[in-house]
DNA sequence: GAGGTGACTGCGA
DNA sequence: CTCGCAGCCACCT
């Protein structure tokens, strides 16, 4: 819907990926039809915490499970808690496991369709 | 209207 | 193995 913005649609993907799993930047902008751009996906992701409901940032890593947005968490160590809280591990700032709790909503959401 | 920015990704050296 | 460069495009100033 062009009523919604770029970032909206992001925040609707993010928040759709269940607790305990986690997605890359590079699976959300595939989706969106964008993954040449999934630089726009983390940007949008800057404004995730002005979006309402808030929107679980913690659970959208980069491509090789890194955290690393998690600077822009305050403090930064909160991505790596809520994470953990929600039964991911989370490693030298990585998701441990990562490929198998990948979720990715090209192939999840799809199935549900 | 134009310019700058960036929570990424893939490929080359 | 690690490091660097270029492309990508919506949003902000």
């Amino acid at each position: 819907m062009d009523r919604a913005s770029f970032f909206d649609q992001v925040y609707q993907v993010v928040r759709l990926i269940p607790a305990g799993r986690v997605t890359s930047f590079g699976a959300i902008a595939a989706y969106l039809g964008t993954k040449g751009s999934s630089r726009m996906v983390g940007y949008a992701m800057n404004g995730s915490f002005a979006a309402d409901p808030h929107v679980p940032a913690q659970r959208v890593v980069n491509r090789n499970g890194l955290l690393t947005g998690k600077f822009h968490f305050h403090p930064p160590e909160l991505m790596q808690q809520l994470l953990e809280s929600e039964g991911v591990k989370v490693e030298d700032d990585k998701v441990v496991n990562f490929k198998s709790l990948f979720w990715d909503p090209a192939i999840e959401l799809d199935l549900e369709r």
